[in-house]
DNA sequence: CATCATTGTGGGTAAAAGTGGGGAATTTTG
DNA sequence: CAAAATTCCCCACTTTTACCCACAATGATG
């Protein structure tokens, strides 16, 4: 099991390759495979998982009917943003061009560790996001909701 | 076990060929033997499955009982435009005019990876769809129903 | 503090992927 | 049985991708 931590500043290359951060390597399940799902996260950002992470959201996804309109909407929604790509000999990925778009990232990124998941943001979209954010309500307030006793 | 995933661009000639892409390629079976079947879809969409995954969607089929009409309809259906077609030298397959005609596609296709099928769509077809579903219930409330948190 | 390994970044090139089309082989049709 | 149409199997071209190599900056080591 995965548990990515921390943030990063990286640049994106003209070929749309980011590096993954080295103690990011090191936190890998060799399950893995240096394979990466890439795909839209919530707000503005991408979610990247490896690949042992990956299948535990795809079995959630196997578990709906195909003879179900609304579960085909929600697998539709889900894969259609999803891609794999595999660390090149320099551990970098390449992260396709409409997933640039859509997260508005162009020549740098802050790299999020989240515990199974890595989030890829556009530095300027995730201050603004972390700005509006604690406006509403400070960090420690939601934390005191966030965090209660189990139930039982 | 399939795991299609992620959407793509691809043309179709004029012979009705249709390239598959590359990252599908690579999640294909050996058990598939480059034999795929192509059948009409729900929403105005076609369904590719490699062979190794129509055997599975057969073996449901068989399931069902000859003595109930309603049984003996949904077979039919399924059944009756079902096609079999290999790849060719460059991994394209040849979608006849019937399902073509059906499925509203001219030159332009957008392939949709659905891990045990492979779904071809007509690309304004498919963003009309997208558009009406998406009224109803957001890319962020879908997504919220699949990225839970782990059951330990 | 000098040396060496690792990390982050950039770029060149051979291979693969996507696309189009010709012509032989096969089937269909009058 | 010949003509027409269709299918299949190649070949060819352009673009994209994968796989190298290179190098400066940083961090680790004795």
């Amino acid at each position: 099991m995965s548990s990515f931590k921390g943030s990063y500043s990286y640049s994106v290359d003209s070929k749309g390759r980011i590096n993954i951060p080295a103690k990011m390597r090191k936190n890998l399940s060799p399950d893995a495979n240096d394979l990466f799902i890439i795909t839209r996260g919530f707000e503005t950002c991408l979610f990247l998982y490896p690949n042992d992470e990956w299948i535990k959201v795809e079995h959630s996804l196997r578990q709906l009917s195909p003879a179900d309109p609304r579960h085909r909407y929600v697998t539709r929604t889900l894969l259609q943003y999803a891609t794999e790509s595999q660390l090149d000999g320099q551990f970098r990925i390449i992260i396709p061009k409409e997933l640039l778009q859509f997260a508005k990232i162009e020549n740098e990124v802050l790299i999020l560790g989240m515990l199974e998941r890595i989030e890829v943001w556009n530095p300027k979209v995730y201050s603004d996001y972390m700005t509006a954010q604690s406006q509403n309500e400070s960090y420690e307030s939601v934390a005191a909701t966030v965090f209660k006793p189990s139930q039982e």
